[in-house]
RNA sequence: GGGCCUGUAGCUCAGUUGGUUAGAGCGCGCGCUUGAUAAGCGUGAGGUCGGAAGUUCAAAUCUUCCCAGGCCCA
């Protein structure tokens, strides 16, 4: 408005203007006057306004012009989605990661070794969070001044992988390829490849879209062919211990197919399965049997298998008669009561007979007594835990070759819902079954019970000869129907008498999702590494400790107490995580590291198939040589060397005897994936030919003071770290890492999980497209990432206005920074009068200590919580806000302005250092501007260093005071307000009442006009009048808001009684008619 | 079902060894300003601290149970 009255009266043509022409005629003017941070002549851009504004008529004089207004090409909106990839590009240019090397060089170490997505898809938020986690952690520990280098890395082989291949070759009508040929899996194998090398370029272009600095250029991958040469170096470490061992196990296998099959390759139809009730009559135990007396209820007899038992049935119920013959034990559950039933009448020739005593469940005592089509039954006695406990059964076909005992064993996959009460229980044939039967494998084997899970089926679900009686018969046909075994051991059993019942049951059972036929679980062979296993070489040195020491024979720790003890050097953030992976190392079978599978690294052992000897191996003097050839090959050719023609002869030349050559097979199996990601630490954290970054890496468990941090979300507790734990602990007896930090997952608004069918999920690619992403980064920092973390429109909407109010106040810092010269800064000594000044820099110095603690302790929230308080609530609501006046209106001569934009000058270079972390693009931009000439990148500065002596604890406290009474007058001018007696603060001279001496105290000095941003204050410490403003928290403080008086200064807008007073200049007031003359006399300094 | 963990204003978070009327920033309502202006300032309203019971003079904080949710197993 002003301004249109002003261009009527200096005769320009009233032009109409439309809005659009206001704004290009601000547009103009600020072009006109906008200082460009760049230009050295910062000088000449300081006097710009008042220089070209000749003097009009005092009355129509544009005084806006002559004021020290912010000016700054820093756009209040940011633009970030079309902002971020410039300087992306930017960085790129500059080299910024060869930089960040090069610069610190020498430094301790800070290794974030990167935990390896798997490449194949677009990455999701759960991603963005992690790889955001980790840029601030890398971010800020080089500014804490180490070097921090960072190498991403993938992981690449693996099922999943093959699957989309598989769907491929479908696809294209091709057949799934026979792997036991060598051109056909290596071609599929080249498939893989080729498929994770496209997702794994996709994925680094998402991640670097993140603003994460790494070396993207020389990631590690884990089929590299040096990554899989050293894996399978790994592996034979295993191997060549001894730690490596080939047992078995059930997995899921389609007989169709003649193939394992994983979960989640398994579907679950409806199947009409032949259901019966076995006998497994109790056995008298020898009285040399001990049993430990403390256990023994008094209630009970303490006889082992009570009378009453003898002659009495364990019964049974199972959906599988085919198992039977690879039954071993049965589990009960201490948490069903049983007893002892009596059949008092049942038809001739019935199964169940007269007189049969069978032990039930209570609550299935009457099903089955009613499937065995008993007429009359009762119940005879109660059956005890520690009776089951002690009882031990014979197996219902024992005249057939089955002269075992069948222990019980109690276990919590037992229920009483359906069946009987006790679950037959054949290692071979099913998970539950394996897991109780290994876990109670000690306990059995001082029974002196075999504890060898039979292979009673072969691959084509034909049983075999550890099934005698059944050799031969089959499971299910080649075309996935149902063959004679069931009918086959119905009979027996039937003929032996130890049957009850039969029926026919439609259930869900496991299909291939691939034939739709039933698959069934199958014991398999499978190598494990040993948990339990006493290391010969295990555990770490002592210092001075030779290496002979370490051999210590049966003493030796085992791969668990390594990785227990390990657990306790690492530390663990947040705590809890110790504790979760230390009850999953102690409570964890032995390593399954075989898979079925084409895509992986290959278990490159040999076994002899005549003494099971495997090498390389602790009892094979060319153990050494054997893996260097092997791994020598890989890492020239690839991990496809090992399935080519010949390979077996090729790597066993000269190792074994050509005539031997046909006892050893060659193992074909991969490693799981877990193996792989085990030994990423393996392949780059201790190559540095590979990767020169972690060249003379030396851990402080090395003696050094370099760290190694692994960054995961929570889930690999179970995965990564778990592997890697295991893998280092078993192959150098010591964890990989010396910090583990653990972040949560990411829900939706309302903290469920995020699914496409709930139409909950945020994608990053969106947030960056529509807000950017340092709106994400912002997000991840402020929140607490050990918990799991929301996301969501709300959510989002939140973080844009925190950003925003961020942006501002750096915005404004570098418009007021536009007219600071570096020669004008005041020092510290100087800095004395200007209270406000020093108290700035006092809380900076405050500031410093906790946002380096908060960084050091990768408490990130933290620093968002105490840069937005500080920002918004201390720099633009308060000093600002105060020192607009002196900014804008004081003569360029005057050192309140010079020490205002002193400090303001620290301010911004200490908050863009702080905030460059976090708002990595943001504080980029803003760097970018406020050191035009110099700065390269706001990445390659430290933090600040702040002077101890900024820190003045006194005059906070003072100023503590201040702000009480000004908290008092702010409440008082806005009840004024409301009474329309005044609008603008500068309309008001309040009259303060402070009776209270303490704060009366921290008025001294202090020109409270000022910092309450009024025209006039007159502070008296008598008590306040009747009516006074108080507030209930401020007793001592009473306000009576007048209006001021005098006239307004057209330049200042103050209200003063010495508006006039300078003839040249009626218009303004006489600290702005001094500060005019100055400016239109054309000095600046 | 088991192990680990979480639940404080609309949102993101603080709440020290149990101790006055439970805090902050953002958002929201209202007012001011229009020289940070798709900004800035002031001010106000929001919480039975997931629920219940218990221990205690005193519980967001300790105990038990329940509810909701997450990760990992089964």
């Amino acid at each position: 408005m002003r301004r249109i009255t002003h261009t009527k009266e200096a005769g320009i043509p009233p032009p109409l203007l439309s809005r659009s022409a206001v704004a290009r005629t601000r547009a103009d003017f600020l072009l006109e006057l906008k200082v460009y941070p760049m230009s050295k002549d910062a000088k000449a851009a300081g006097k710009a306004g008042a220089a070209t504004e000749a003097p009009a008529a005092e009355g129509g004089r544009d005084w806006s012009k002559t004021l020290f207004l912010p000016a700054t090409e820093f756009p209040m909106r940011a633009g970030l989605p079309e902002l971020e990839p410039k300087l992306l590009k930017r960085w790129d240019e500059i080299g910024l990661y060869e930089k960040l090397r090069s610069q610190s060089k020498g430094r301790v170490k800070f290794t974030l070794h990167d935990g390896p997505p798997y490449a194949n898809g677009n990455i999701h938020i759960g991603h963005a969070l992690n790889k955001i986690l980790k840029d601030l952690v890398v971010k800020s520990q080089q500014m804490l001044g180490h070097d921090s280098n960072y190498v991403p890395g993938w992981d690449c082989h693996g099922l999943p992988i093959e699957w989309k291949i598989e769907e491929q070759y479908r696809a294209k009508g091709k057949e799934k390829p026979n792997f036991s040929d060598p051109v056909a899996i290596n071609a599929f194998r080249d498939e893989c490849r080729k498929f994770a090398a496209h997702w794994l370029n996709i994925q680094r272009d998402e991640f670097k879209r993140l603003g994460v600095v790494g070396d993207w250029e020389r990631p590690y991958s884990t089929m590299d062919y040096r990554a899989e040469s050293i894996i399978a170096r790994e592996l034979m470490k295993f191997a060549a211990s001894g730690q490596l061992y080939r047992g078995s196990k059930p997995v899921m296998w389609s007989v169709v197919e003649k193939t394992a099959l994983a979960e989640a390759e398994v579907e679950y139809q409806d199947y009409q399965s032949d259901m019966i009730w076995v006998k497994f009559p109790a056995k008298p135990l020898s009285q040399a049997e001990d049993y430990a007396a403390a256990e023994t209820p008094p209630e009970i007899h303490p006889e082992v298998t009570p009378e009453n038992l003898l002659g009495a049935s364990v019964v049974i119920w199972t959906t599988t008669p085919w198992t039977i013959p690879g039954n071993r034990a049965i589990s009960f559950s201490s948490r069903i009561e049983y007893g002892l039933y009596e059949v008092t009448e049942a038809p001739e020739n019935n199964w169940a007979k007269k007189g049969d005593r069978y032990i039930l469940a209570d609550k299935l005592a009457a099903d089955v007594m009613k499937a065995a089509k008993v007429e009359a039954y009762e119940k005879r006695e109660t059956v005890s835990n520690f009776e089951l406990r002690h009882l031990v059964c014979e197996h219902p076909l024992r005249d057939l070759g089955y002269a075992f005992d069948v222990p019980l064993l109690d276990g919590d996959h037992v229920t009483d819902d359906t069946g009987t009460g006790f679950v037959h229980t054949a290692p071979g044939h099913g998970a539950d079954d394996y897991i109780i039967w290994m876990k109670n494998q000690k306990a059995l084997r001082d029974q002196d019970i075999d504890t060898t899970v039979p292979f009673t089926v072969d691959a084509d679900g034909v049983m075999t000869k550890a099934a005698p009686g059944f050799e031969g018969k089959r499971v299910l046909k080649e075309n996935g129907d149902k063959g004679d075994a069931n009918d086959a051991v119905i009979k027996a059993l039937a003929e032996n008498g130890n049957i009850i019942a039969r029926g026919r049951l439609k259930h869900q059972y496991p299909h291939s999702w691939r034939s739709k036929k039933p698959v069934i679980f199958r014991n398999t062979p499978q190598w494990f590494i040993a948990m339990d296993k006493p290391l010969a070489s295990g555990g770490r040195l002592s210092e001075g400790e030779s290496p002979d020491a370490i051999k210590r024979g049966h003493n030796a720790p085992t791969l668990r107490q390594i990785s227990l003890d390990e657990i306790k050097r690492v530390k663990w953030v947040p705590e809890a995580g110790e504790n979760r992976i230390n009850g999953m190392i102690e409570n964890r079978p032995d390593w399954v590291v075989s898979r079925q599978r084409a895509w992986g690294v290959p278990i490159t052992v040999f076994r002899n198939i005549e003494t099971d000897q495997v090498i390389p191996g602790p009892d094979f003097e060319k153990s050494e040589e054997l893996s260097a050839r092997i791994e020598k090959a890989f890492a020239e050719k690839g991990a496809d060397v090992w399935f080519e023609e010949g390979a077996k002869e090729r790597f066993l030349k000269s190792f074994v005897p050509a005539k031997d050559l046909k006892k050893w097979e060659q193992v074909k199996d991969v490693l799981d994936v877990w193996f792989d990601s085990g030994s990423t630490h393996a392949f780059t954290l201790e190559d540095p030919t590979a990767f020169p970054g972690f060249k003379g890496l030396k851990r402080k468990r090395d003696g050094g003071q370099d760290r190694v941090m692994y960054l995961e979300g929570s889930d690999q507790h179970r995965g990564w770290f778990h592997s890697s734990l295991l893998e280092s602990c078993g192959t150098r007896g010591e964890a990989p890492y010396d910090i583990v930090v653990t972040h949560g997952f990411v829900l939706d608004e309302k903290g469920q999980k995020m699914s496409k069918s709930l139409g909950n999920v945020v994608a990053p690619q969106d947030v960056m497209a529509k807000s950017g992403a340092d709106i994400l980064r912002l997000w991840v920092a402020a929140s607490d990432y050990s918990d799991d973390l929301r996301i969501g429109g709300e959510i989002l909407k939140t973080f844009s206005e925190t950003y925003r109010k961020l942006r501002n106040t750096l915005r404004w810092m570098l418009g007021a920074l536009a007219h600071f010269k570096p020669e004008d800064a005041v020092s510290l000594k100087d800095m004395k009068p200007f209270e406000l000044e020093r108290l700035m820099l006092h809380r900076l110095a405050e500031l410093d200590h906790e946002i380096r603690k908060a960084y050091e302790h990768y408490d990130y929230r933290k620093i968002v919580g105490l840069l937005s308080q500080f920002m918004n609530t201390e720099l633009s609501a308060f000093y600002f806000d105060i020192r607009k006046d002196a900014l804008y209106c004081e003569a360029p001569s005057s050192m309140k302005r010079k020490a205002a934009l002193t400090v303001i000058d620290k301010l911004c270079d200490t908050l863009i250092r702080w905030l460059a972390p976090i708002l990595s693009f943001t504080a980029e931009e803003a760097w970018l501007l406020y050191r035009p000439d110099e700065a390269e990148s706001v990445h390659l500065a430290p933090f600040p260093k702040i002077p101890r002596e900024w820190r003045d604890d006194n005059l906070a406290a003072k100023w503590d005071r201040v702000r009480e009474v000004r908290s008092v007058v702010t409440g008082a001018l806005e009840i004024a307000r409301a009474e329309k007696k005044i609008g603008s603060s500068l309309e008001a001279a309040p009259e303060v009442y402070v009776t209270d001496p303490d704060l009366m105290a921290g008025l001294d000095g202090v020109d409270m006009a000022e910092v309450c941003i009024t025209s006039d204050i007159a502070i008296s410490d008598k008590p306040a009048p009747e009516g006074a403003f108080t507030v209930p928290n401020e007793p001592g403080v009473g306000v009576v808001v007048k209006r001021a008086e005098g006239r307004k200064c057209a330049r200042s807008w103050r209200i003063t009684k010495d508006v006039g007073s300078d003839a040249d200049y009626p218009d303004l007031s006489a600290r702005d008619a001094a500060a005019m003359r100055e400016i239109d006399s054309g000095v600046t300094a």
